[in-house]
RNA sequence: GCAGGGGUGCCCGAGCCAGGUCAAAGGGGACAGGCUUAGGACCUGUUGGCGUAGGCCUACCAGGGUUCGAAUCCCUGCCCCUGCACCA
């Protein structure tokens, strides 16, 4: 049978029996989700490992006995597919290539793909056939569309909730807008400027003859420092009329603008031409500045019209370089006179530079003229700079010591309130092109819905939530503590996209990051609220299920049906773990944690978040839309769905990046392949068939190996158990696989010499069914088909995927004997190394344990704990353990540093240890090995060396 | 810029919070040996340097410090990664 097959087999079987389907009873109950999937593609190996890791710890906590629910669900709403299905419509080239090639979807899938919802379902039922392969152990009887009635009843209750408590307003806001489209973009929208940001700029009115010129800019501050305006002689001004003013502006500022201000239309042409050489009033300081050109000026951005800042601005500065170069342009405007006079002025002072920053900073970068491709990088630079150290010059009286970051706030605050300056957005890069091939701009969205995240009371009460949360990894609280704080009001409607209506202004659509914040509720009363009318689901039938309001409902359900959907979301509720990615850390995350504390009363908070890191392919990050993916069914299909799971769970911990790299998929597949051969070794030592559900390990092993055996097996059980209860896949299969590998190796390599003796056998083949008896359960959250399958085939009880996880036994876990197998193993190492140095072949070794007042010492060392010669000498002495004194001092001395080297548990019948070795230790240095208690042949004397834990060797 | 996380041997990566058992787990790769008709697989060993007795020297980004003792603690510097949203 195939692996595949094989797989398949045991997927049925669990299916059939039910043993995922999770109903409350009297066990005690772990409820965990993982973010649920947007299906707008296939399904790749990074998201392979988000799904495994919820899955392994279902498994895990399932065989200790809780009662698991495990769902899943799909996040249709959105905007995205919206997209997608417009332009598989128009034949776009660039996503048909990805969907066909990427997410490999058959050419007649694709013709229908023109519609959202198609690609939604496909995509949806795509995933939940790779789920089913991987073998997670979902309750699939509860998976659901954010977009059935159902739920979406749901959401407006929970819209309607936060809304009631006041946590939610309207405003307007700025986005990313394609004006061909008519309509808000999203990154995956555009075909240029992926995840370019909107800055805001402050528009400062200069007065030109009753009309104004507004320069657009970063740094307000600098007002006091202006000089002169630029005009771009070669671009088109015009004259509009806003709010009762007339603003000269660029033709293309006017386009932006026009979806950011109301009332603003176009007047008349201006020929900036005319305009240069004239004077326009500061509204700051009323000074009179005139109008230069400049070639620099940029007409699509911002207003088209700059304000010039020589001092601190590098570019200004060197614009009026190149003018005063230009002794032609001067003539022609007849500026000559007028420019000499101009001299920069400084309004920031920074340290280690001079009253010019910006003089400096052109030398420093060696900008040649106002087109030179250095000059934004020296404008960055000194941006930085002046914003983070800068402080405001003594001669500007008004903001004189003020941080140039704070003072820019003030000034911006006093430009705006006083109606002398005006507020505008644009790109922080450009062009922003959209797949339609149209320019986008910034909009500004009236009556746009926010949720107050920033509402102060709110924050406090969803700190308080997160105080209480268990965080894996326990590093990234900080990150969760910052966003919380940090969050502001968040547009939480929008205009595209599938989705829930508001229900008090549904011309706008409830934003998806909105209506996945306490879904998981949804969850456990699925299976009941699935068959129910959405029609009977008003705002009172959630508020008796979730918040237990006593009077409220009166609808059709009938009482007896509300009482066991309450119970039911009473045993499950609160969800005991979120799992969801790193980067959602500061929306999806930290709103769960949000709606939470303001919809639920504190005993329904969650208890706990784990965050993933990402997926990389040969060390380069996974992305679909670059092509950089392995499909999870693809990967399936080759190695298997246990080989995938195991690699997932072994490469990397879930919130480090793992790294999908054939060659260690390989040793992965191997080291599967020796774990399943490993039930067909000892059923040969045996003899005879294992029996797993009759076994019982019976009396202390005769030879010390195999109770070293069953000692590593406790340690690796307790090791891999504690991992996993933190979610440490990889350290839980550092211990349950690769590491008791290595101990079974090393105990197959020790037992070899010596199983000709019957015996000797029969205690070995009961060992090692002991250890493969709780191996297989060991394995069967990484690796559940395989281990179905062996369990199965040795006589196993049942489904492995319900036998109890196995427990590991203090009594068994022996210090000394661990200490007793290293010495016999270094003891080896040693007779090597010497070996090697020597360079010949012994014939015969003899080795020399350390007498008693050896040990003696070692015990008053050990209660010492330091390493005090003189203390571990006079307790020695004190106790007489030895008649030469100076034997003692010379032993004292040697050992006070070796005693911190080595773990010192107590003496050891190192004798008999080693006596029960000397086969093998006569086979790894292919001699003839004694030991003896006393030095009784001895000729070079080396049984003096012998200390404890490391007896004397002499080779001859 | 703000916030968070890092720099370990050929590569990946543990260890660091709780300093000594650390020349530093495990995997990958490379080399050697065993097994085998051969290859593969499997097992064993080597993979910083030196060494005619199990040892010594140098090492965990760099430089200082604390300590009997530092990859681990403290300070300084250099370098790298991630997030900063309205997008799921």
């Amino acid at each position: 049978m195939t692996d595949i097959k094989l797989e398949e087999k045991w997927q049925r079987k669990w299916q059939d029996a039910r043993i995922f389907q999770s109903d409350p009873d009297e066990r005690e109950k772990l409820f965990l989700t993982v973010a649920y999937p947007y299906p707008s593609g296939a399904m790749h190996i990074g998201h392979g490992r988000t799904y495994t890791v919820p899955d392994v710890y279902a498994r895990f906590k399932r065989m200790q006995g809780y009662n698991v629910l495990f769902p899943m669900g799909w996040h249709v709403t959105g905007a995205p597919v919206i997209g997608i299905a417009k332009r598989i419509a128009r034949q776009d080239p660039w996503t048909l290539n990805i969907y066909k090639n990427v997410h490999k979807v058959p050419e007649e899938e694709l013709a229908r793909f023109s519609d959202a919802n198609y690609i939604v379902d496909y995509f949806s039922s795509q995933y939940k056939d790779v789920m089913q392969q991987m073998g997670y152990s979902i309750d699939w009887r509860r998976e659901f569309k954010t977009i059935d009635p159902t739920y979406q009843k749901f959401i407006e209750w929970q819209i309607c909730k936060l809304r009631a408590k006041g946590l939610v307003r309207k405003g307007a806001h700025p986005v990313k807008y394609c004006p061909e489209c008519q309509n808000p973009v999203g990154d995956h929208d555009l075909l240029e400027g992926e995840g370019v940001g909107i800055n805001e700029l402050t528009l400062i009115k200069f007065e030109i003859d009753g009309a104004y010129l507004v320069p657009a800019t970063f740094r307000p501050e600098t007002i006091y420092g202006v000089t002169n305006l630029w005009l771009n002689p070669d671009v088109n001004y015009i004259k509009i009329e806003i709010q009762g003013e007339e603003w000269i502006i660029s033709r293309e500022a006017y386009d932006n603008l026009v979806h950011q201000k109301q009332d603003i239309k176009i007047i008349a042409e201006v020929d900036p031409q005319k305009l240069i050489g004239k004077y326009v009033k500061n509204p700051i300081t009323h000074e009179e500045h005139i109008i230069l050109p400049a070639s620099f000026v940029d007409p699509e951005y911002a207003s088209g019209v700059v304000y010039s800042v020589p001092g601190h601005a590098p570019a200004d500065y060197i614009a009026l370089q190149d003018l005063k170069k230009d002794s032609e342009l001067m003539k022609k405007y007849d500026l000559e006179d007028a420019v000499q006079k101009i001299r920069p002025l400084n309004v920031i002072t920074l340290k280690d530079f001079g009253e010019f920053p910006a003089e400096e900073m052109i030398q420093k970068f060696r900008v040649e003229n106002q087109d030179d491709t250095r000059l934004k990088e020296a404008t960055n630079e000194l941006y930085k700079l002046e914003h983070a150290k800068g402080v405001i010059s003594e001669h500007i009286t008004d903001y004189a010591g003020l941080p140039v970051a704070q003072a820019r706030d003030e000034i911006t605050k006093e430009l705006r309130d006083s109606g002398r300056g005006d507020i505008m957005y644009d790109f922080a890069e450009r062009p922003v092109i959209c797949r339609c091939g149209g320019k986008c701009v910034v909009r500004i969205l009236e009556d746009q819905w926010f949720l107050k995240y920033s509402d102060t009371p709110w924050k406090e009460l969803t700190m308080k939530c997160l105080s209480q949360m268990e965080i894996v990894p326990e590093e990234v609280r900080a990150n969760f503590d910052y966003y919380i704080n940090w969050l502001h009001d968040w547009a939480c409607s929008r205009r595209i996209g599938l989705g829930t209506k508001l229900p008090w202004d549904p011309q706008w659509i409830i934003e998806p990051l909105s209506d996945s914040t306490i879904y998981m509720a949804y969850y456990a009363i699925a299976t009941h609220i699935k068959k129910m009318n959405a029609a009977d689901l008003d705002d009172s039938f959630f508020d008796k299920v979730f918040l237990d309001k006593n009077d409220s409902y009166t609808g059709k359900i009938d009482e007896e049906l509300l009482k066991k959907v309450k119970d039911e979301f009473n045993y499950w509720y609160p969800l005991n773990w979120r799992l969801s990615a790193k980067d959602l850390i500061g929306n999806h995350l930290t709103f769960h944690l949000f709606h939470h504390s303001a919809i639920f009363p504190k005993n329904k908070w969650p208890k706990g978040a784990v965050v993933f890191g990402m997926g990389l392919l040969e060390g380069n990050k996974m992305s679909s839309s670059k092509g950089n993916v392995i499909l999870l069914s693809e990967a399936i299909e080759t190695h298997g769905s246990d080989v995938v799971r195991l690699f997932l769970m072994a490469s990397a911990e879930p919130w480090q990046d793992f790294d999908w790299r054939e060659n260690e998929l390989k040793g992965i597949k191997k080291r599967l392949e020796w774990f399943s051969e490993f039930a067909g070794r000892v059923e040969e030592l045996n003899g005879s068939k294992i029996d797993l559900k009759s076994y019982k390990l019976n009396s202390d092993p005769e030879k010390s190996i195999n109770t070293w055996l069953l000692s590593q097996i406790n340690i690796r059980v307790r090791e891999a158990t504690q991992a996993l209860e933190g979610f440490q896949t990889r350290k839980a299969l550092q211990e349950s696989l690769f590491l008791l590998k290595k101990d079974v190796d090393h105990y197959f390599y020790r037992i070899e010499p010596d199983l000709e003796d019957e015996k000797f056998k029969s205690e070995v083949a009961a060992t090692l069914i002991y250890v493969l008896n709780i191996w297989i359960r060991l394995m069967t959250p990484f690796t559940p088909h395989i281990c179905e399958e062996l369990w199965n085939k040795h006589g196993g009880s049942g489904f492995i995927s319900e036998a109890p996880w196995p427990q590991y036994d203090e009594t068994v876990i022996n210090e000394k004997v661990q200490k007793a197998e290293e010495i016999v193993t270094g003891l080896s190492e040693d007779i090597n190394e010497i070996k090697k140095i020597l360079n010949k072949e012994p014939e015969k070794i003899h080795i020399y344990i350390a007498p008693e007042w050896k040990w003696k010492i070692f015990d008053i060392a050990a209660e010492v704990g330091k390493p005090d010669i003189g203390r571990i000498m006079q307790e020695a002495i004190k106790q007489d353990v030895h008649q030469d004194k100076k034997e003692i001092a010379g032993f004292a001395k040697k050992i006070a540093r070796e005693m911190t080297k080595i773990n010192y548990v107590g003496k050891i019948d190192e004798y008999s240890v080693i006596k029960d070795s000397l086969e093998f230790l006569s086979r790894e240095s292919g001699a003839e090995v004694l030991v003896y208690k006393e030095p009784t042949y001895d000729p070079e004397g080396k049984s003096g060396n012998a200390l404890p834990y490391k007896p004397a060797i002499y080779i001859e």
